[in-house]
DNA sequence: ATGGTAGGGGAAGGAT
DNA sequence: ATCCTTCCCCTAC
């Protein structure tokens, strides 16, 4: 490294992975996707061969010489020097240490600097091996040595401390305006509002009588004299006062110059600013600095989540609905399609957020027009955008989705991509449904008929380690497929840090249509990695290899579209395995979870009523009929929460007439233990009102069935010779793999002039499926006694008298066998509800 | 050796 | 066979 002595060494990889957010950090990639220039690459294998003719070894000069060119031209396109510089000047370090990338050693000088200036001694940096033996350990250190390594890794014995508070999203789309609102660097103004510091946060202090026990938590200091960011704050907030400060100053200065360089010059150094400001936080909880704190930095995100979980408090207070919210932020469904309602509110809660805090500032970040809500850290939204002319527009934004991570093959993503664009698009759901299971149906044609090209194959994934040093190597595709190329002599993309592309292939030569079918995938009996090749190890001459169909549609398409649909009415796994041309019988799994109204926990948290109210709106009630008249069923889950009681539920309500007689009665009918209730309710259902017996009810279920059934054949958009119900079923049951030969080809649906009649029946063939299932949540018992916490369930169980269970078993049995003939018949009922119910 | 934690999701292997 | 845990990777903040 002699030729680098004297100068300063500006790694662009390096600079990159600091400055700015990409996939892959390869040259090739970094010049496409920042400088928007082509890349040749010239494989280092194929380097020796350049020597052998003098054009070729031209070729190799001129693209080791655009190489050069292109580092350069990051360089200057992230400003890498300026912005280095700037970082430099901040912390008080080395330039060519800021070009070291490690954010660590900037803030650790920059505190040096404020603590010596304050004349204050710091203590020295321990070593790896003194931290590890305690030598000067606080307490927390020690509590962490008998819990693992105090490693100055990651991941290595799980986190040391609790972070950010997740709020649990009420999933599903939203078609009306949302309000994103967010705290401006939470962490950093924290800091200050609270004036946490070394000089101010007790240290923890080991119980005495069992010094292995963690200690307390640390509690916050006393607010310093003339309040936070005043003159007496501590020394950590008031580097950090300073650094907001002075970047303000900065940007005052930017507004009123003219001259484009000297911007750019401003701009780079409110950026360095800010940069360093964030990074604080950081070390605090780096276990390696020489300032780490972890009381403090536990103390930072303690205060985050209460203020957080204040926040949603408060804007419910105010009666507006909270949906998600996550460490910094929350989104409000407004309920509302006019935008200036939509920011009233979002200055109403701003206001009042605001009132609560000194230094901290929420603010509102943005406005989405729809959103679809999946799970925590997995959403999209049109987010609103105004033009200079007072036009409004939208940009989706993507968060955490299959789609916006590399791990995922280009095809299931494009699917994905169509599907989302197709759900936001605000089209009627109808539509929605249809025109995505039409794009499934074409991506399996493409598929099969070999169209679709390699680049949409590959996944990519990082090597976190050198590939020699996986424990369990032999059960990552990518890990497989380094150590082959390795195996080959190729070390080029096989190093520590690197990203290996891979497909999933399957040496075979079988046609395209039985790949896809999974008629040779696993047939070896081996697992994913076995099957995981480079993508030129496929292309090569010879290999015998086919890419495996059938993985790229159940493993790749089908769960990154389900996942996507699943607040989605009118579709499902299933039908989207039917529509990849997969046995859509092997993801009825899914489907109860959509039966019963999402996964497990989701019956914990407030979203799963929202979700099921969303999923059986449009379903009518059960109607029954009796002597004394007719009453609509309240459900088994009104029963089991003791809001009805069991004995008068087959029964219907009190009448005006009656209803006097029955008030003295009402209090213990309705909340008393059962064991006071029986004989004063026989009393007061009088002979006229007494409950349907469980035949009777059976009967009574039967017959809503059938017009439900009716209902759906009466659909007007069909004539009856065209729409006959064996024609029906076949739509449903294409792909149901009965008898290769009989079914039809998707394929051959489109070109039909009836398509549109066709659509709509496939859609409604839904809604009375959800029909179906919401009589049979209304009845079951076991599946209603399974979305219930497991603590509450016994008690809810003695709510329903054995009668009454009985007559509820009755009914339901009722509903299963129209359910059991129906067009979903291929959905095996007995596996698909008998995972559902109690042991 | 070189800021943090929270969380979803795939794959595999052991427990049951 | 099905659940549960572990490891791995990537992403949001």
């Amino acid at each position: 490294m002699s030729c680098v002595a004297g100068r300063l060494l500006a790694d662009t990889y390096l600079a990159s992975r600091e400055f700015i957010k990409e996939v892959s950090y390869t040259l090739t990639s970094l010049a496409q996707n920042q400088l928007k220039m082509t890349r040749h690459d010239v494989p280092s294998a194929e380097i020796p061969g350049k020597f052998g003719t003098a054009a070729n070894l031209l070729s190799l000069v001129k693209a080791t010489e655009n190489d050069a060119w292109l580092s350069l031209g990051l360089l200057f396109h992230l400003s890498v020097l300026p912005l280095s510089r700037q970082l430099s000047n901040i912390a008080g370090v080395t330039w060519s240490k800021t070009l070291q990338h490690t954010r660590a050693a900037r803030v650790e000088h920059l505190l040096l600097h404020e603590f010596h200036a304050r004349k204050y001694l710091l203590p020295d940096k321990l070593s790896a091996k003194e931290r590890k033996h305690g030598r000067g350990a606080t307490a927390d250190d020690v509590s962490d040595e008998d819990g693992g390594e105090v490693k100055a890794g990651k991941k290595k014995g799980g986190p040391a401390y609790a972070g950010g508070l997740v709020l649990e999203p009420k999933k599903g789309l939203y078609d009306k305006y949302v309000l994103m609102l967010d705290f401006n660097s939470l962490y950093p103004s924290i800091i200050q509002e609270y004036d946490i510091c070394f000089t101010t946060v007790d240290k923890p202090k080991p119980d005495p009588a069992d010094p292995d026990a963690p200690p307390p938590p640390v509690s916050l200091p006393e607010p310093p004299a003339g309040g936070p960011g005043g003159p007496n704050a501590a020394v950590l907030p008031q580097v950090i006062r300073k650094l907001v400060q002075r970047r303000k100053d900065v940007k005052n200065l930017l507004k009123s110059e003219r001259n484009p360089a000297v911007r750019e010059q401003l701009d780079i150094r409110q950026l360095a600013f800010k940069l360093t400001a964030n990074s604080m936080y950081g070390c605090l909880g780096f276990a390696a600095s020489r300032f780490y704190a972890k009381p403090l930095a536990e103390l930072t995100t303690l205060q985050g989540r209460e203020i957080l979980q204040s926040t949603v408090d408060l804007a419910q207070g105010l009666g507006f609905e909270v949906v998600y919210g996550d460490t910094d932020s929350i989104m409000i469904n407004t309920n509302s399609n006019n935008l200036q309602e939509v920011m009233t509110v979002g200055t109403t809660v701003k206001k009042e957020v605001n009132k609560k805090y000194r230094l901290l500032e929420i603010e509102i970040d943005g406005v989405y027009k729809s959103m679809l809500l999946l799970k925590k850290k997995k959403y999209a939204a049109l987010k609103v955008e105004h033009g200079v002319d007072g036009q409004i527009t939208t940009v989706m934004e993507q968060k955490g989705l299959d789609i916006v991570r590399r791990d995922w093959s280009l095809i299931a993503k494009a699917q994905g991509n169509r599907a989302l664009d197709l759900i936001l698009s605000g089209r009627p759901a109808e539509d929605v449904v249809e025109d995505i299971h039409e794009s499934l149906r074409r991506c399996r044609a493409e598929l099969v008929a070999g169209a679709v090209t390699m680049d949409q194959f590959v996944i990519t994934k990082q090597l976190t380690k050198r590939p020699e040093d996986y424990p369990d190597a032999a059960n990552q595709a990518h890990v497989q497929v380094a150590l082959r190329l390795r195996a080959a002599g190729k070390h080029e993309g096989t190093n520590q840090g690197e990203t290996v592309p891979y497909v999933i292939a399957v040496k075979t030569d079988a046609s395209g249509e039985d790949i896809a079918a999974g008629k040779c995938g696993a047939a070896g009996g081996k697992g994913l990695a076995d099957r995981a090749y480079h993508p030129d190890e496929v292309t090569a001459e010879g290999s015998g290899l086919k890419l495996d169909l059938h993985y790229y549609l159940s493993q790749q398409v089908h769960p990154v579209v389900s996942r996507l649909c699943q607040p989605i009415e009118g579709t499902d796994a299933a039908r989207i395995a039917d529509c990849l041309g997969l046995d859509p019988s092997k993801f009825h799994h899914q489907i109860v979870h959509a039966a019963a109204g999402g996964d497990d926990d989701d019956f914990l948290n407030a979203g799963s009523a929202l979700d099921d109210e969303e999923r059986f709106r449009r379903c009518a009630p059960l109607r029954l009929k009796t002597e004394a008249g007719a009453f609509d069923f309240p459900g088994v889950a009104a029963i089991l929460a003791g809001k009805v009681d069991g004995d008068a539920a087959l029964a219907p309500p009190p009448k005006k007439e009656e209803e006097g007689a029955a008030k003295e009665n009402a209090g213990e009918t309705l909340n008393a233990a059962a064991a006071s209730a029986p004989a004063k309710a026989a009393e007061t259902l009088s002979s006229s009102r007494k409950p349907l017996s469980g035949h009777a009810l059976a009967n009574q279920v039967r017959l809503a069935v059938r017009a439900a059934c009716m209902d759906y054949y009466a659909t007007p958009l069909r004539s009856d010779d065209e729409l006959a119900p064996a024609e029906t079923r076949n739509v449903s049951l294409r792909v149901a793999g009965e008898g290769a030969g009989e079914h039809a080809e998707p394929g051959t649906l489109p070109g039909d002039p009836k398509l549109q009649g066709v659509m709509s029946k496939v859609v409604s063939e839904a809604s009375l499926y959800t029909q179906l299932v919401h009589f049979r949540r209304l009845l079951c018992v076991p599946d209603a006694l399974a979305r219930l916490p497991e603590k509450e369930r016994d008690v809810a169980r003695a709510r329903v008298p054995p009668a009454t269970a009985e007559a509820l078993r009755l009914a339901v049995a009722a509903v299963d066998e129209t359910l059991e003939r129906s067009a979903y018949r291929w959905i095996n009922l007995r596996e698909l509800y008998g995972c559902a119910g109690v042991a």
